[in-house]
DNA sequence: AATGAATGAGCATTCATTCAT
DNA sequence: GATGAATGAATGCTCATTCAT
C-alpha cells in the first residue's frame, strides 16, 4: 500500500549486490573483495548489504551458489546438444567445463579453490546441489560403458576422477604453474584426449 | 673451550619461522598467514622475523624452494628405485607426488596454488628447479614410448598433463571436494591408473 | 520536535580533528603527527578519522588550505583597513604576515615549509588560491610605484622577495634561532623597515 | 702496541659514519635517514655507530656542526676576497650564504630548519659557534657604517635581518614555493639588492 | 672495537561488523 | 529499508636502541 511501485525493490537490491559483487570478483580477485567495496560500487552504504545478507561468507556462499548453477546449465546444455554418441558428449562436458573455469577465474577459485574449513561451513545442501553437476559426467560414462565403449569400475569415481583431471588442468593454467613453452590449447587438448582414452574399452569391439 | 657458542642457534630460529609459517600455513590457510602470527607463535617479536627474512614474501619464496627440493628428492629417490619398467616408474611416481601432497598441504597450497599476481615475483631460477621436477615424469613417459609401451606426441606436454591430473587429484582431496561416499584410497588408484591407461600404445601387444 | 539531531555533531568531530591535528602539530612538529595520536587526542579510534578524511595527506591539505583561508582573511581586511598610503599599507600587510605567523606555528610549518615531496602533491588550484596571498603585497607595491614612492623593475618578483624576508624573520623566530639577546619585537620592526626601505625611489623628494 | 697501525682506526670510523650520513642525507633527505642505512651504507652494524654517538641526536648535532664551519669557512673566504668595498663584501657574503643553501639542501634544512625542542638540545656552546656567521655580516655592515655608506641602528640587528632575508629565499626555493613564472636566478639577485638597497645612507654623500 | 640478536613502539591503512536512529 | 558513525583487530614493515658477548 506504500508508494514502492511492485515491491521488487528489495528483491532489486540483492540482486545488484550479487552482481556487483560477482563483477568486482571477476575485475579485481577474491582478495580484493570487501563488503565496503561491493556497497561503494552500488551507491548503497555498507550496513545495506547487511540487510540481504548475514556476513560476508554468506555473500560468498550465494555466489558459489549461482556459479554452480551457471555451470550446471552450461553443463546441462552440453548434454543436450550432444545427446548420441557418449565420447563426444564426454568430450564437449570437458571441454565445457575446462571453458566455464578459464572464463571465470574468480568464480572458479571460490567454488573450487575455497577451503571449506576457513569459511562458516557452506550448507551441506548446497554441497548437494554442487555435486549435481558432476551426474553429467557418471551418466555419459555410464551410457558409454552400456554401449561397451568405456570400460569403467565405478562412474561415480571415475567421474570424480575426470573432473579432478580437468580441475587440475584448470587450476594450473589459472596459477600461471604450466611451462610457458607450452601452447594452453595444445595442453588442454592432451589433458581431455587423455582422460578420454583413459575411459576406453580395453579390447574394443574385437568379437 | 667455551668459543661454541652452544650451537645453531641462529639456524634455529629461522628454521623455527619456516616450521611455524608452514603449521600456520596448513591450520589457517594462506589469507590468515601474518608476520605476527608467525612471531606470536615462536614466541618472538614479529621484528626478529625480519632479521632473518627480508619480507615476507621472502619467507614464502623460501617455503616454496623447501617444499620443490622435498618433493623433488622423493621423486628423485623414487625414480631410481624404479629403475625398469617404465610403467611401474610412472605409478611410482604418481604415487609419490599424490603422497608428497596429501602428506604436505602446507606446502601444497603455496607451491601449486597460490596466485603469482599475489606474491612479488617469485624469482625465476627457482621455477626452473621446480619445473625439473616435471623432468622426472618425462623422463619415465619417454623411455615408454622408447620400449613401445606408451604412445605420446610430446613428452613435456604429456608430462605436464598428468601433472594436472595429480594435481587436481590433490587439490580437490585438501580442498575436501570429493564425495565423501568415495573412499580416498579407491579415488586416487582411480585417478593413478586412468592417467596411466591414457598413455598405454593404442595395439599394446598384437604379435 | 526532536528531529534534530543535537546540531552539529558530524561538522563536530570534523572540526575537532583539524583543531587537534593543528595543536598537536605544533606541539611535536609535523614528523610526530600521526593518525593515531590524533586519534587518541579526541578519544575516538583511528578509524574514526578515516571516516572524515580520506588519508593523512587529505587531512594535512585542509589544515593548508584553512591556513591560507585564514590568511588571506588577515591580509584582505588589512588592506582594506590602510586603503590610502602605500606605504603603511605594506607595512601593515607585513606586520599582518608576520604576525601571523606567530600566532598560527601551527599553520605555518605545513603552509610554508613542508616540502612537497613529502607530501602527495597539494592539489593545484589550491596552491593558486594560496599565491593570491602574494597579490596583496603586488598590488601595494603597484600603488606606490604609480604614485612614485616605490621604484620597482617587477612587482611580482618584489612581492616575493618581500615575502621571503617576512618568511626567513617568521621561521627564524620560531625555530628559536634568533639571538638572545636581541628582542623579538625590535627584530621584526628592523626587519620590516629594511623591507621597505628596500623598495623606496631613489630620489625620494629632492626638489 | 697492538697490530692496529697507527690508531687512527678509530677516529676514521666516526669520520666514515658522519660522511655517509651526510651522503645519505644529500641523496635521500632528512626522513630517510636512519641508524641502520647509515650502517648498512659503511658495512658496520648499527650497533657500532653508538660507540661514536650517543645517539641519532648526537650524531645530528655533530652534523649540523660541521655544516656550520663548513658555511663559516666559506663566508671567511668571501669577506678575505672582498676586503675592500663594504658594499661589494655585504652582498658577496649574500650571495655566499644563498649559493651555500642551494647546494647543500638538506644540510641546509638540519642546520636551520630543524626545530631544537624536537632534538635532544643542541649544545649552547655550538650554537654560540654557530652564531659566529652573523659577524661576518655584521662586520660587513659596521665597516660600511663607518665610511658612511650603509646606514644602520644596530649591526647586530640588522645582521640578523639580512639573514632572515636570505634565509627566507633560500627556504621559499628549497620548498618549492616560489611563483613557477619566475625564474630563481631573478629571485635571487632582486632578493639580494632588496636587501642590501634596505641599509644604504639616506642622503648617500651630500656634503 | 665490534657485533648479532632482539625488541617495543610506531606507522597509515583496511576490514567486517555493530548499533542507534 | 536504509544509514552514518563508530570500532577493534589486523596488516607488513621500519625505527632507534639495548645487551650480552
Amino acid at each position: 500500500m506504500t508508494s514502492i511501485p511492485e515491491g521488487s525493490e528489495d528483491a532489486g537490491l540483492r540482486r545488484r549486490i550479487l552482481d556487483t559483487a560477482r563483477h568486482l570478483l571477476v575485475q579485481d580477485g577474491y582478495q580484493a573483495l570487501s563488503m565496503r567495496r561491493i556497497a561503494d560500487a552500488i551507491g548503497y552504504s555498507a550496513t545495506s548489504i547487511y540487510l540481504h545478507f548475514d556476513s560476508k561468507d554468506a555473500l560468498l556462499h550465494a555466489l558459489i551458489h549461482e556459479g554452480m548453477m551457471e555451470l550446471r546449465d552450461r553443463l546441462r546444455d552440453t548434454a543436450v546438444e550432444h545427446s548420441e554418441a557418449p565420447v563426444e558428449r564426454l568430450r564437449a562436458l570437458c571441454e565445457c567445463f575446462v571453458e566455464f573455469g578459464l572464463e571465470n577465474p574468480e568464480y572458479y577459485e571460490i567454488m573450487f579453490q575455497l577451503r571449506p574449513e576457513r569459511m562458516e561451513r557452506y550448507p551441506a545442501e548446497k554441497y548437494r546441489a554442487a555435486r549435481k553437476n558432476l551426474d553429467f559426467f557418471a551418466q555419459a560414462l555410464e551410457r558409454g560403458v552400456e554401449r561397451g565403449i568405456f570400460e569403467v569400475d565405478d562412474s561415480r569415481v571415475s567421474a570424480s576422477t575426470v573432473w579432478a583431471s580437468l580441475h587440475g588442468t584448470v587450476s594450473l593454467l589459472l596459477a600461471d604453474r604450466v611451462d610457458v613453452r607450452i601452447d594452453p590449447e595444445t595442453f588442454i587438448d592432451t589433458a581431455i584426449r587423455q582422460a578420454l582414452r583413459g575411459f576406453r574399452a580395453s579390447a574394443p569391439s574385437v568379437p
